[in-house]
DNA sequence: ACGCTCGCATCAGGTGGGAAACGG
DNA sequence: CCGTTTCCCACCTGATGCGAGCGT
């Protein structure tokens, strides 16, 4: 696929290519760190451990860990002369005058005791700079008060957005977010309660504006803003082995710039355009009536992560952005060019009958199609779609009972943002232990993850959080992406072609020679490009490697893609030999290592699964 | 006769594009 | 005039309702 052309620069590991990158107009040269950022992220696992700030401990406190990797990009505007954005936010000055009250946060679980209970200026460690959000940080312990763990579930494709630096489209009945938050967290008490809700607030005290192929500031940022600013989850308030059993999606929540009183209003957050904004994920832990449980150590705990970051817009101004949404949202296929319902490529045989294979089980074995009942699904990236991961997913959902379904808003059961920190291998925890090493926030001297323990070793990258954990992969996104292994792929093989024409010379998808592109020009290139396409979909490639480690080699997955990428080019030209080989032998292996067997990945992914909530 | 499953049609809602309208 | 916003459009997805077919 083309588009995984373009994280071919963007994930090279030379200077070149982090150079290359900070020249997309999208972030341009306002986040230089951005570039080396994402070059060592794309490395990284598809989630994101991001420890806690706890509202009761203090600030000032130093905290030996260094667990956030924010980076200047990663914080959130605490102006000083604003009230409304003081230099540490909390939930009093951020939220609507009247809190969390139902009338602003359209919920009536929270009472005013909730607020009352807010400790202003300990909620929202801000990242500043200062260095202040860092010693909030305390390592994930277990036992009671233990800090929650969360992980960004959708990460690799939040990245693939900020990277071109993310917009959000704003309308007036309110938009949904593409990609839209989903979290799974870790580390809560079983029993206790929690309401879970996101927050948007500025990012940074810039007006920003698309010029020249790239966002820049355009004076200051209007600190009037008013209107709601929280999305309560659904389901909230729910028990800490609720929240933690599945993802926790916020597909539904919708931007606004309507600051009226609209019918829906208290449940779209109002955002001004060309503003950047940063969500921020909270977690309170709360009474079974909903109201903040004061004996509770922790109260409060707030994640933020950098690259869920966006520029609110009514229109997009990015092309590369465009296209990713066209790319990645089932709900603009309509907009891809020479959308079908079966790629017109796959004339080998092998090829149509794993392809036919996996759509035949997707629509046998589906669960819940529903794509509010599968924000995963929305989600799919290319790099799933060409190693062929839903299909396991579906797979081992298939396994898993109905009743771990909850609601429309977050039906997802663990999948491949499984939490399970526990592998055999102990990737997992190196995972971990990156996250933590992740360190720094603004001030650290760096802002890049230190993924050392993955470069130079593929394949215990591509399985950082423990093969087991994806055997809880849900079937959603065969089901709400039904098409997603196959037409999806055809359509991006064939539809290349009418992208290019909205393509800025920018957008590292577009066929345009390119030193950092170019697949033959430089094959050393292609391997990080896929390693991050295999990254995105990291979670959902562990179960292959795990179940078919033999059949199907990293490596081979890696031929596949580019093969798959080269004979998509090759509908423009003319295709290679080495490409057509690479992508049946590819198939070939999918077809012969049975991949399908229900029985073969489920075990170990259930027990894993199990093991999840036996060791809490 | 009753209940269940399946397929089809319809509907609601989400998507980006593009033109028109708006506003500084 | 130019940038931004709004509205409408075509297209897509999933949910829902209905009837036919089948088994008990």
């Amino acid at each position: 696929m083309l588009g995984g052309e373009g994280e071919n620069s963007t994930f090279s590991s030379t200077k070149e290519a982090a150079d290359d990158r900070r020249k997309s107009p999208a972030v341009g040269g306002d986040d230089p760190t951005a570039a080396s950022r994402y070059t060592e992220h794309g490395m990284d696992a598809d989630r994101y451990y991001i420890p806690p700030t706890v509202s009761k401990q203090s600030p000032e406190t130093p905290s030996p860990c260094s667990f956030i990797p924010y980076t200047p990009s990663g914080t959130v505007y605490t102006p000083s002369s604003a009230g409304r954005y003081p230099s540490s936010l909390h939930l009093g000055s951020v939220l609507p005058p009247a809190g969390f009250s139902p009338s602003t946060a359209g919920r009536s679980h929270f009472s005013p005791a909730y607020q009352l209970a807010q400790s202003p200026g300990c909620i929202y460690p801000p990242y500043t700079g200062s260095g202040s959000a860092l010693s909030n940080l305390t390592l994930p312990t277990a036992g009671p008060g233990v800090r929650a763990q969360v992980y960004l579930c959708n990460r690799p494709l939040w990245l693939k957005f900020h990277r071109h630096q993310t917009e959000m489209i704003i309308t007036k009945q309110g938009r949904r977010m593409f990609p839209f938050l989903s979290f799974n967290i870790a580390g809560l008490s079983l029993t206790a309660h929690y309401s879970v809700f996101v927050e948007v607030v500025l990012a940074d005290p810039n007006h920003w504006r698309f010029q020249g192929g790239k966002w820049v500031t355009c004076g200051k940022a209007d600190n009037s803003s008013q209107g709601n600013k929280v999305y309560i989850h659904p389901e909230s308030p729910n028990t800490g082995a609720h929240w933690m059993r599945q993802e926790i999606s916020f597909s539904k929540l919708k931007l606004t710039n309507n600051k009226g009183t609209g019918h829906n209003t208290s449940q779209m957050i109002v955002l001004q355009s060309l503003h950047k904004y940063q969500p921020r994920l909270h977690i309170v832990e709360v009474t079974e009536d909903g109201v903040e449980d004061i004996s509770s150590d922790v109260k409060t705990q707030s994640f933020t992560f950098p690259e869920n970051q966006f520029i609110a817009v009514t229109a997009y101004q990015n092309t590369d952005i465009t296209q990713l949404k066209i790319d990645h949202n089932p709900f603009a296929k309509g907009f891809r060019d020479n959308y079908d319902s079966h790629s017109p490529s796959l004339t080998s045989s092998s090829y149509v009958h794993v392809f036919s294979r996996m759509y035949t089980a997707q629509e046998n074995d589906r669960l819940t199609p529903s794509p509010t009942d599968s924000p995963r699904a929305h989600q799919i990236v290319p790099g799933a779609r060409y190693t062929m991961q839903p299909l396991f997913q579906d797979q081992f959902v298939n396994n898993l009972p109905q009743n771990r379904f909850y609601n429309s808003e977050r039906a997802v059961p663990q999948t491949n943002c499984l939490l399970s920190p526990q592998t055999e291998d102990g990737a997992s925890q190196r995972w971990f232990v990156t996250s933590m090493q992740q360190g720094g926030n603004g001030t650290s001297t760096t802002n890049k993850l230190d993924l050392t323990p993955y470069e130079g070793e593929y394949s215990s990258s591509l399985l950082p959080y423990g093969i087991k954990s994806l055997s809880m992969q849900t079937s959603h996104a065969l089901s709400y992406y039904p098409d997603s292994p196959f037409p999806t792929m055809s359509a991006g093989w064939g539809s290349r072609a009418a992208y290019q024409r909205k393509i800025t010379p920018s957008l590292p998808w577009s066929p345009r020679p390119s030193p950092t592109t170019g697949f033959s020009e430089d094959s050393n290139k292609v391997k990080p490009q896929i390693e991050e396409e295999v990254n995105d979909s990291g979670s959902l490639i562990s179960p292959w490697t795990e179940t078919q480690p033999s059949a199907l080699s990293l490596d081979n997955a890696h031929s596949y893609s580019t093969a798959c990428k080269r004979r998509r080019l090759s509908l423009i030209g003319p295709s290679t030999e080495d490409s057509d080989i690479k992508c049946e032998d590819l198939a070939s292996a999918a077809t012969n290592s049975s991949p399908y067997s229900k029985e073969a990945p489920s075990s170990k992914g259930m027990a894993a699964y199990y093991s999840f909530y036996t060791n809490p």
